[in-house]
DNA sequence: TTGGCAAAAATAATCGTTTTTTATTTGACG
DNA sequence: CGTCAAATAAAAAACGATTATTTTTGCCAA
């Protein structure tokens, strides 16, 4: 099944840079653990993958290391890697500090708000909303994929201009878990829920100036993704 | 002025554990990074830093690549890794993050008090005054490392309840920043003020269950600490 | 002089193998 | 039959050499 695919051969990303192998191997496994090709608690077993990337020992262990950052793998004394697991207590404290993380983000990036950053997040909620338009409207499940980059674009837009860089960090970090966890417990039907008033409401406060409007609806939007989905769903399948 | 010092001969760590190698480097390059003996900005050179420590290439490579998981290295494109570099902007975030970070972490932990969180903060506020009292009272700065280890000591046991592991993560990592500061800023001189008074605020506070009052106190500490370093020292020189 | 250009040096990235450690099997003995 | 331990298999960690990239240096012409 698991052909090996050298490097050279498939340059699917932006023209101008090339990477590092390091780093195209590190995105792929991200995609992974993410998506769920790599399920959570199973072992990276680095002479497989290293077969199958065609790269070295020591390539795919630079690598695989590197997903250490964002917590997507654990290592554990000279018994190799693994990836995270996922529990629902884990997916209740990585909301609560979404939450907590986010919502100060998103003070300081609204409290510096330029014409810039306004007319980014209009363009921003614009083409979300049509996506989801057609995803709950039309009921056209082959835009999912659009609406996680457009979803994601948008949320990114809002706190564009926090200049804390660790407060960004952190965010995203935990942005990259919470997805996987959508992920996981989402399957492959479309919306869990119709999220379009959420954006709404953090739009318009947002474009409106309310910070703490906004901050209050940003906060409803994580929880309710946690509620919504831990309901309807179950980790342990 | 450097010489060699292979890995077999110092087992200074606790008897126990035999660290993998990738482990130990790990720690001593922290170490370097966190005392300044790698200076900010500055280059990882991993053939002269693998010869130094005696060991291969991929070690040291992945040492230093495991330093990217807490930001104390960044690494560029084909260019290497470099201590990541201290500005007074960055002291400024970190200080507000921790600020957030820790308050909340601080709020979990204390509302999940237990009997022996109790006795080990008692303990670690005692050792703590003991040190405190020698380094200012009787000027003994040769206590300095040692109150290093009891305040962050002391810290921890504040937390310990918390049982949030991002919140504690990230906190983590931003306290290990801030340290980089305070050695930065602070040189060989011993406290940079009397901190006694505060600590006993925060204590004081925290067996009496004051959770907010606790929080206030922790809040002013972190902050205070950032001004009283900046506003004497210099980053630059 | 100086402003590019190319050769040389330095350094980063990658490689495939060897050594060490841990996990699994098997077989003798209680 | 069950337990323990030696033998074997599997996998992780470490190695040092090779290749690719970037930076420096030194030369020549404008």
């Amino acid at each position: 099944m698991n052909e090996p695919h050298p490097l050279a051969s498939g340059d699917k990303s932006q023209g101008t840079s090339k990477k590092t192998a390091i780093e195209t191997v590190q995105e792929q496994i991200r995609e992974r653990v993410i998506s769920g090709a790599l399920g959570p608690g199973e072992r990276l077993h680095v002479d497989k993958l290293r077969l199958e990337f065609g790269v070295s020992t020591s390539t795919m262990r630079e690598a695989i290391s590197r997903l250490l950052i964002d917590g997507l793998v654990t290592s554990e004394q000279q018994r190799g890697f693994r990836v995270a697991p996922l529990t629902l207590k884990d997916f209740r404290d990585i909301t609560d500090a979404r939450k907590m993380i986010e919502a100060q983000a998103l003070r300081i990036s609204l409290s510096n708000r330029s014409d810039v950053w306004e007319a980014d997040l209009v363009a921003a909620y614009h083409r979300l909303s049509r996506i989801e338009e057609r995803l709950i409207g039309e009921g056209k499940p082959e835009f999912a994929h659009d609406w996680d980059t457009w979803n994601s674009n948008f949320h990114d837009c809002l706190v564009q201009n926090c200049d804390n860089a660790w407060l960004k960090r952190f965010r995203r970090t935990l942005h990259q878990h919470s997805y996987r966890y959508h992920r996981r417990l989402i399957g492959d039907r479309s919306l869990p829920r119709d999220v379009r008033i959420e954006h709404k409401a953090i739009f318009d406060t947002a474009i409106a100036g309310d910070i703490e409007a906004c901050v209050a609806a940003i906060e409803a939007h994580i929880e309710k993704s946690y509620t919504d989905l831990t309901q309807q769903h179950d980790l342990s399948e």
